[in-house]
DNA sequence: CATACAATTGAGAATATTTCTCAATTGCGA
DNA sequence: TCGCAATTGAGAAATATTCTCAATTGTATG
């Protein structure tokens, strides 16, 4: 059986990527995944606290920026930027993959074809900033929200 | 004489620029959207505050934030998103262009070659979901703060 | 399986950020 | 120059985020 990263961890793979940071694996860190996992969209701080209270009362707000912030540093979730402004998150893909954002329902598709490997080298030599990272997200209306 | 959008508005284009939304050409306005040229970076809401109450002391911090968004609104200036998840702003560029941030003084370059035309339309076939825009950001180090 | 300890949590206080309110001021058309 | 609607300053109010600390809880170890 072999073990998958990314998006498909089992509770194993978890338990395992929490004990190499010495970091606790605690139920209110897989239910803030869980809940990132269940809805496959981006959820903001207050949808996920709603989320996480429902699996697992009592949880404090407090709790669920703490263990975002743990799951970003695993490199489990993602954050990011909304076109109103807001922070959201979103369970990290696999791989190197950026992502379409539905505007409506702010369900999320990430793709592979990143455009920016050769691009970078071009823009490197061009400016002189030596380019080490980018940020990338389509916006768009799924075909649920269009009907 | 012919009139240029983007960066290069002289305060005649400034002042049509107001005035065709009904909105009024204040000093206040102005001198945002002056530090920002100035600067070339990314400026925080904090730091637009400071330099702003430099050039116009008495101005007030809710004041910079009404004239961000005035601003926004008309194209001006553009608000994002720094690494750290922090808030900023930069003078608007001419045209579909992107910016280069460098991570340690924050300047800004942009550069017109976006990779985005043809593969958004592939996306939006290949998903279903209608692209409609896409935020791009690169990340570098730039000649100076290398040195 | 019981123990000990360090990591984590909940609750609320403390900060930081952003928006709002309203009287006073000011840009601008007439 | 006048009058009016838009804008501003100041501080209050609302939000968002971080911090503090005692109590709790995973987990390594025996």
């Amino acid at each position: 059986m072999k073990t998958k990263p990314g998006r498909t961890q089992n509770s194993e793979d978890l338990r395992a990527i929490f004990h190499a940071k010495r970091l606790k694996c605690t139920p209110q860190r897989l239910a803030v995944l869980k809940a990132l996992k269940e809805s496959g969209a981006y959820l903001s701080i207050n949808m996920l606290d709603r989320k996480v209270k429902e699996m697992l009362p009592g949880t404090g707000l407090a709790t669920v920026y703490r263990a975002l912030e743990t799951l970003e540093e695993l490199g489990l979730v993602v954050k990011v930027h909304l076109e109103d402004g807001c922070h959201s998150y979103a369970v990290a893909p696999e791989g190197h993959m950026h992502p379409i954002v539905c505007t409506e329902c702010n369900k999320v598709i990430d793709f592979a074809e990143c455009p920016l490997g050769e691009l970078s080298e071009k823009l490197t030599h061009d400016t002189g900033i030596e380019i080490q990272n980018h940020f990338l997200q389509l916006f768009g209306k799924c075909r649920d929200c269009r009907a």
